[in-house]
DNA sequence: GCAAATTATCGTATATATACGATAATGAAT
DNA sequence: ATTCATTATCGTATATATACGATAATTTGC
């Protein structure tokens, strides 16, 4: 998004959203990323089974183990998970740095 | 989502994601509000510009009126914003209690 | 009451998201 | 080499999201 004009100035903000070009991009990726049910109930169980493969995942949700490896690529495309190859399977890590990237923008805008 | 099982414990979890329920399904509300681009860049706006009307957004967004109205409706049904009638205008107000409940769940769980 | 201003809603077209089963690809095990 | 296990990708169907113009609804000002 581009905006048309710029601004002044409002008594007492409850956030600042001081954040722009790609930077702010990414950061609505994230959004994006956990702006569904299924993946943040993935990104739930991997704060507690880190490091765990595809198959885990699948075995606890009510989906298709296509669906769920599309949600996976969404969440790593946004930046919450790195999956790597572990044998035949997949083993799925949180994306500390970008986590912890999202934290501090959270914090700082919010 | 409904887990088909439940959790263990990882070393050092990069953040808690201790939520469930209805706090996580608005949580994820809150979330897909945030997931678009132009509906940031409308917080970002209100954040300097709180009890403007609809058309002051409409005039710096290359949307058609219809367009913001509709992404100004899911800003309120997620819970970022309030509009209120000002005349034949609308003021849009950040739903600032909300926002709070946001940045703490955020601030706890990442 | 009538016209202008403002906004929401309707109808609709198109793109994206989300689900599935089937299949392909890759590594492991025999 | 063949089979099994695991996962990603493909094709596809359907729902939701997003955009637009047109229209309706409401308020203001005359």
């Amino acid at each position: 998004m581009e905006l048309k004009t710029k601004a002044p100035q409002v008594d007492k903000p409850c956030c600042t959203l001081d954040i722009s070009g790609a930077d702010q991009k990414r950061l609505v990726e994230m959004f994006d990323g956990l702006a569904n049910p299924v993946r943040f109930e993935i990104m739930k169980y991997l704060v507690t089974h880190e490091g765990c493969i595809t198959g885990n995942i699948v075995d606890i949700l009510p989906l298709a183990q296509s669906t769920v490896s599309q949600h996976l690529a969404v969440l790593e495309k946004t930046g919450w998970i790195r999956r790597s190859p572990e044998g035949a399977a997949t083993s799925i890590c949180l994306q500390r740095e970008n986590i912890a990237w999202f934290r501090e923008w959270i914090g700082e805008i919010f």
